[in-house]
DNA sequence: CCCCAAGCTTTTTTT
DNA sequence: AAGCTTGGGG
């Protein structure tokens, strides 16, 4: 055998084993979480080339996203050697179609300069159709005909079959700003991120001669994260694989896991995966179960969590590298109190476990859960990294940047175009925008050819009335100057070079540093980062033109900015990015009913399937230590609301779990308040007594899902408040709170030793029976001392806020600003 | 046409 | 709480 097959090879199960050897038929690799599966594909692509089988040519792979793409082609070169794997494709879907797209834009009826639009972009647009298709915005509000528009062309409906399918007048409004605003996208010479896969689809298959030459090309094809991908996706993978019956077709391989299917909201449907083998009925099915990551409490606590999703194909991970460390479990009283405890323990594992920075991840369900971590993380000097979020390429002085570009790009880039157009101002005004767009509409050009008639009229359509001679004067020279950034794009020259030209020449970088507004000077940072972005691209690529760099920056992801090997750094992210991912500790926070499930899917069993899958995935991200945490009460948008605890959390055995803290101070004080148990108490987990396993949550399971679904704003209280009011406050809460809330109702009655017996950070005030009336713990300061602050400089107490180790205070400092600080972690001293 | 202030929506998750 | 849109005044 070659030595490169057997290095291959080498250290791979059975069943990895037949996954990497096996050939012909349609292959299905049933990847349980850890269980290997890029190695497995990695591995297939080596030997299918090292043995000869095919030719690096012949390889299609897509990947999830383009740090995925980038790593499998890293793992290639260095297992076969750089030559090897140039003419591979190695990409995401959508750089894929890109690529099919620009090469086969005569097939596609559209020019190769086309832009992609992404969703901010998409909704601009629909914005404009809806304007001058006189749709009522507030009963159809663009953002959700948008989003509605992408659902359709993921499920590959054209704008014909949704007004063939509209039953009723709201469905045929959808339809017709569907129709209305693709007319406008392709009069734009754009393209959506749906499109991309739609449009290709579409190409394929109505241009028999073109998927035949992709197919002769593509011997094989391998996809992987197969359970995420949707419909278009499915036919794009069939128009390219071919059919049995087509004796040119090629070799499928596909690998997902069914558990890990999270995308539904994008269209991701898990039938793609589910039904495999009836698509496929020749196909081979792989089952890789062994898991060469996590603990196996770890993976104990996936497997009870997900084996409450019903309809499942069965699946059970198992190691054999031991139990580990148990599940560390924290019940806080807020999402500060929350951080706090994150933070407390990765300064522990750091001392005590040899632990660093860059092994540990905090999750969140959403984006806007970072701010309370973060808040902590700075207080702390813990240093960390946020993934996603208000992505660099969305901020507005990015897209402003990058609006210059594709208008010079692509002429007719409506809404690039009317994005810049007062941007910096210039005095083109609403007024003026429009009519252009009037003249742009009366002759059926783009806007951007309607533009050039102002300045130089076209010899049949004339001049653009009713715009003045000065806005006249300043259109023709905001058209020219566009037309000399094309010329140095044609001229050949560097993306970072344009960039710089746009930038100075349109007087958007003298806007921002003459600027007074403390925000600008950030953009002007950022704007030099994009600058270095640029510089890099055209390092590692001296031949690619701006509209490659366009394309490139147009199709990255969250996950792609994940830098490797980020030793000294925390890293945050939503459980959405983090899939894929893999750390040492891992902290999923916020595992509140409301929260994680999300409040919008407590309503329907396969959302709230879909959060029990994104549950599996946070948890089976960690490789030795789990941390689940929890926040009673929680600030969403404005004031605090409580929130029950996770059904998720229910779900794992409790046997498993160390709870350094299993009640909330609210909870502990109204259940000891209280005369008699029947309100119930909030949130206390099950008792030692309920620890044996799955038997119990059987009992428990009707009673969780019977509920009614949380409404907190009924539960909206301002969490200060109701500790001030005390006992009777927190009763009459409570025995409102049971019926809405009946997930944590009723179970446990003592209260654990954890809870009452451990020191530090969970020792809350009033977490013991004893505890008595809680009260401002002000660390020996008072109202009107003098104190100084690490940073903001000296400033003056004004008041306290809050109890216990929550207290916190409010200094106004020298500056003139007042502050609010906890002052367990404020570096605030008395002087 | 521009600026400012009041008021209103926003929280899923993302290629 | 914050960012964005809308409306009135300059």
């Amino acid at each position: 055998m070659d030595s490169r097959v057997q290095r291959i090879v080498a250290g791979l199960n059975p069943q990895q084993l037949e996954a990497v050897t096996h050939s012909g038929a349609p292959l299905l690799v049933v990847a349980g979480a850890g269980s290997g599966k890029t190695r497995v594909l990695t591995s297939r692509i080596g030997y299918l080339i090292a043995s000869g089988r095919a030719a690096p040519g012949q390889i299609l792979a897509i990947t999830f996203t383009n740090k995925a793409a980038r790593e499998m082609r890293e793992r290639l070169e260095s297992a076969l050697g750089g030559s090897a794997i140039r003419t591979m494709w190695v990409s995401t879907f959508h750089s894929a179609c890109v690529r099919i797209l620009r090469s086969e834009h005569d097939a596609l009826g559209m020019r190769s300069t086309f832009t992609i639009y992404d969703a901010q972009d998409a909704q601009r647009l629909m914005k404009l159709v809806c304007r001058e298709e006189n749709i009522d915005i507030r009963a159809h509000p663009p953002k959700s005909l948008s989003r509605r528009v992408s659902d359709l062309k993921n499920d590959l409906v054209t704008p014909e079959q949704a007004a063939d399918d509209a039953a009723d007048q709201d469905s045929q409004v959808l339809a017709h700003a569907y129709a209305a605003y693709q007319i406008r996208l392709r009069q734009a010479n754009a393209m959506d991120f749906d499109d991309l896969i739609m449009s290709t689809v579409d190409v394929l298959r109505s241009h028999p001669d073109v998927a035949d030459h992709y197919r002769r090309r593509f011997r094989h094809i391998l996809v992987d994260e197969y359970q995420d991908t949707n419909r278009a996706q499915y036919e794009l993978v069939r128009a390219l694989t071919g059919t049995a019956e087509d004796d040119n077709h090629g070799e499928l391989t596909v690998v997902g896991d069914a558990d890990q299917s999270i995308y539904a909201f994008r269209g991701a449907t898990i039938r793609n995966i589910e039904d495999f083998e009836k698509d496929f009925p020749e196909a081979r099915t792989i089952l890789l179960e062994q898991n060469y990551r996590s603990t196996q409490s770890i993976l104990s606590a996936a497997n009870g969590i997900i084996a409450n999703n019903s309809g499942r194909r069965p699946k059970r991970l198992w190691t054999d590298r031991g139990d580990g460390e148990k599940i560390v479990g924290y019940v806080a009283d807020s999402e500060a109190d929350e951080s706090a405890f994150v933070v407390s323990e990765i300064d522990r594992l750091r001392d005590d476990a040899g632990i660093s920075y860059g092994d540990v991840a905090v999750f969140y369900r959403t984006n806007a859960q970072s701010r309370a971590v973060e808040d902590m993380f700075v207080r702390s000097g813990i240093p960390y990294r946020v993934i996603g979020g208000t992505r660099f390429y969305e901020r507005r002085e990015i897209k402003d940047a990058l609006a210059y570009l594709h208008a010079i790009v692509n002429r007719d880039d409506t809404v690039s175009i009317r994005r810049i157009l007062n941007m910096p101002k210039r005095g083109l005004g609403a007024k003026s925008e429009e009519a252009v767009a009037m003249h742009a509409a009366r002759w059926d050009v783009s806007f951007g050819a309607a533009l050039c008639d102002v300045g130089d009229p076209h010899p049949e359509r004339g001049p653009v009335s009713g715009i003045g001679k000065k806005a006249s004067a300043t259109m023709a020279g905001f058209v020219s100057m566009l037309e000399s950034g094309r010329e140095m794009a044609e001229a050949g020259a560097a993306p970072d070079a344009i960039l710089d030209f746009a930038m100075e020449e349109s007087g958007y970088l003298d806007m921002l540093r003459s600027s007074d507004d403390p925000q600008d000077e950030s953009r002007l940072e950022n704007l030099a980062e994009l600058h270095s972005v640029a510089v890099d691209f055209h390092k590692a690529n001296p031949d690619a033109t701006l509209a490659d760099w366009l394309d490139q920056v147009s199709l990255v992801s969250d996950a792609d900015q994940l830098a490797d090997g980020d030793e000294g750094e925390v890293t945050l992210m939503t459980v959405h990015t983090a899939k894929g991912l893999e750390f040492p500790v891992v902290f999923v926070t916020g595992l509140e009913d409301g929260t994680f499930p999300h409040m919008r899917s407590l309503i329907d069993p396969a959302e709230l399937a879909e959060e029990r899958r994104l549950a599996y995935v946070a948890v089976t991200r960690a490789r030795q230590r789990l941390y689940i945490t929890r926040a009673a009460a929680r600030a969403s948008w404005g004031a605090p609301q409580e929130f029950p605890p996770s059904r998720f959390i229910e779900e794992i055995p409790d046997s498993l779990i160390d709870w350094r803290r299993s009640e909330s101070s609210a909870d502990a004080m109204r259940r000891s308040g209280g005369r008699t148990g029947t309100w119930g108490s909030g949130g206390r987990r099950r008792s030692e007594s309920f620890g044996g396993g799955y038997g119990d949550e059987l009992d428990d399971g009707p009673v969780v899902g019977s509920g009614k679904g949380f409404v907190p704003g009924k539960l909206g209280v301002d969490a200060a408040k109701q500790k001030r009011r005390g006992k009777q406050a927190g009763a009459a809460r409570g025995a409102n709170r049971s019926g809405a809330a009946n997930a944590s109702a009723g179970v446990g009655e003592s209260v654990s030793d954890a809870a009452a017996g451990s020191p530090g950070l969970g020792a809350a005030d009033g977490a013991g029976p004893n505890a008595g009336p809680s009260v401002p713990d002000t660390y020996g300061l008072a109202v009107g001392d003098s104190v100084v602050h690490k940073s903001f400089g000296r400033g003056k107490i004004v008041a306290f806020e809050g109890t216990g180790r929550n207290t916190t205070a409010r200094v106004t400092f020298s500056s003139g600003q007042t502050k609010r600080l906890a002052l367990r972690f404020a570096p605030l001293e008395k002087i």
